[in-house]
DNA sequence: TCTTGACTTAGAGCGCGCTCGAACTCGTAG
DNA sequence: CTACGAGTTCGAGCGCGCTCTAAGTCAAGA
């Protein structure tokens, strides 16, 4: 598979693949007899993982150690697990702080409705000709 | 309030809410007869819902439409309420992800942990005197 | 043979959200 | 009176994670 290729199944960029070889993310990858490289399918497991490690707010560095972990081979699966597990209770910490930020969002948005209802109210209390069409702005407001 | 106390009690430095008073996020702060701005407790829970929005991800670009948008007060409610329904789906949609993620984190984390327990298996069917230490590196990894 | 287009490398540039430094002004405590 | 510390403005700099450009190579199709 050459690199476009693998842009396209990956959703990743040439770009990005190419950054990410620089940097050590993804492994340097064998050359056709013209330099162009030449991809395996299975690396497409490795980018699907690494974008689940970034979708988490894993920061490179952190990919970057895992992954050299990962090339050293068998002897550093017990620091892989445990670099994978602290990225785990992080994970689950933001998303608790998340929910509890919805809950915030919720509330916000609750008043808003209460202030568009009591708005809809007195609204209805006006003779015909006086109400506002629905979505009206304030005559001030340009 | 000067801004060192608010720094303190919002938890931002100084630096960062100048910075955010220059983009917009927060109002214009009074100043006193010696240019020294001087709050009012009531920024706090503006910075705090801020936070929050911040804590959820929304660029702040759009903080600042926000922002805006409650600078020019009433007639704006039903703007402000779209788009914090729009953000808390884009939370909603991300925590998903996150959970989807984590799944999958606590698979791989599995998998070493199984392969931890076979080495510990295999260690014990040993002489006593080739067990490895516990955490002992293979001989070949320096 | 010529053209096209996908690839190569090295390195510069960018958007975001701060973060910091320089040089200066005040108000207050000693 | 002086020294200090907390504030001021303006603008440069930074860390992150890409993203793009330039200039060149190569292979396959018309």
């Amino acid at each position: 598979m050459k690199i476009g290729e693998l842009a396209r199944r990956s959703g990743l960029t040439a770009h990005t693949i190419r950054y990410y070889e620089r940097i050590g993310l993804l492994p340097y990858a064998d050359r056709d007899r013209s330099s162009r490289r030449d991809y395996d399918a299975s690396i497409l497991d490795w980018i699907e993982f690494l974008g689940r490690l970034k979708t988490t707010g894993m920061p490179i560095r952190d990919m970057l150690l895992y992954a050299e972990l990962r090339d050293r081979g068998s002897g550093t699966e017990a620091e892989r697990r445990a670099l994978l597990e602290r990225h785990r209770e992080s994970v689950r910490a933001h998303v608790d702080e998340l929910n509890a930020c919805l809950l915030v969002l919720d509330t916000k948005i609750g008043g808003y409705a209460e202030t568009e209802q009591r708005m809809k109210d007195y609204d209805a209390t006006l003779p015909e000709r006086r109400r506002k069409p629905v979505g009206a702005r304030s005559p001030r407001a340009r």
